[in-house]
DNA sequence: TCCGTTGTTGCAACTAAGTTACAGGTGCAA
DNA sequence: TTGCACCTGTAACTTAGTTGCAACAACGGA
């Protein structure tokens, strides 16, 4: 059986910014809608990696549902607003890609080992070095740690 | 309904090596069983890290189940033998600590953003250069590089 | 302002990898 | 050879990710 259709109007997370929140999908060629808003105003509110989990369950109590949360993260990667990444702890995460760089080649991401905590090192600089006659591996690199937060260590 | 007993009898995937993983096995403080020969057998075979999918699927024409093959994996995790990790792409792979040192420090993985193949990099170097001031993240640090491949390059 | 088209949503069900309980079999020290 | 703690196979469960489908809503054009 069908549950009765729910109203669609609820309360997007932070009102001042939805208006830019709005104009952002519009310019990335996707509608503008409630949950749509709600995910890339959660991100953009997030200063770590955020998983599919989590956003679903922060936007839980609006009524979204993570299949919903799902897609348009999926959306919102393929328009080029988002990043998803999977930092070693068998979780997608999503980050928004801020000032248009590429964010995640910017700055490697460390996974704590002790509290599994995921956080961006945008101070550090990861250098690859390939010793004499050895190839350096191609692409646009993406660098993940392991190690021990700050609070870990 | 239960399956008849099968024999437990099978044959290692090489007869030459196994008194020496069996000697392994008994050194960490595990009995010598013919899967947790097959399973080590399997991983010093290995040039690239494992996954339990792979060694599962390996094992399976010896009759091996692959939650026999999981625990094994596990234990011999626990007992120092082998490395975890999950190198990004959703998959727990299992690599042979060679020499008793910790293989995955000694070099960076890169995974395949292209084929999602999986390579170790034993001759290139990752130098981690936090800025002045910054802190540098602790503890053994575990590097993982996303890119292209000799192959996909 | 209204309407039709088409993209989006909520629900439910599914897949795949990883994990565990349990009963019975086996390795190995005594 | 024996007994017991450890190990195995089976089956079922968990969790994250993914998809099909019918109903709904955004938005451009009339």
């Amino acid at each position: 059986m069908k549950a009765a259709a729910q109203p669609r109007k609820r309360r997007p997370p932070q009102a001042d910014t939805v208006a830019q929140l709005r104009t952002e999908l519009r310019g990335a060629g996707l509608r503008s809608t409630g949950p749509r808003v709600a995910v890339l105003g959660s991100l953009s509110a997030a200063s770590t990696p955020r998983s599919h989990g989590d956003i679903a369950e922060a936007l839980a109590p609006l009524g979204y549902d993570r299949a919903t949360i799902y897609r348009n993260l999926m959306d919102l990667t393929q328009a080029g607003l988002v990043t998803r990444t999977d930092l070693g702890d068998h979780v997608w995460r999503f980050e928004l890609r801020r000032g248009g760089a590429e964010h995640t080649q910017e700055h490697p991401h460390l996974v704590c080992t002790d509290c599994g905590d995921v956080s961006c090192l945008p101070e550090v600089e990861v250098k690859i070095v390939a010793r004499p006659g050895a190839r350096r591996p191609a692409g646009a690199l993406e660098v993940q740690l392991k190690g021990l937060c700050e609070r870990c260590e």
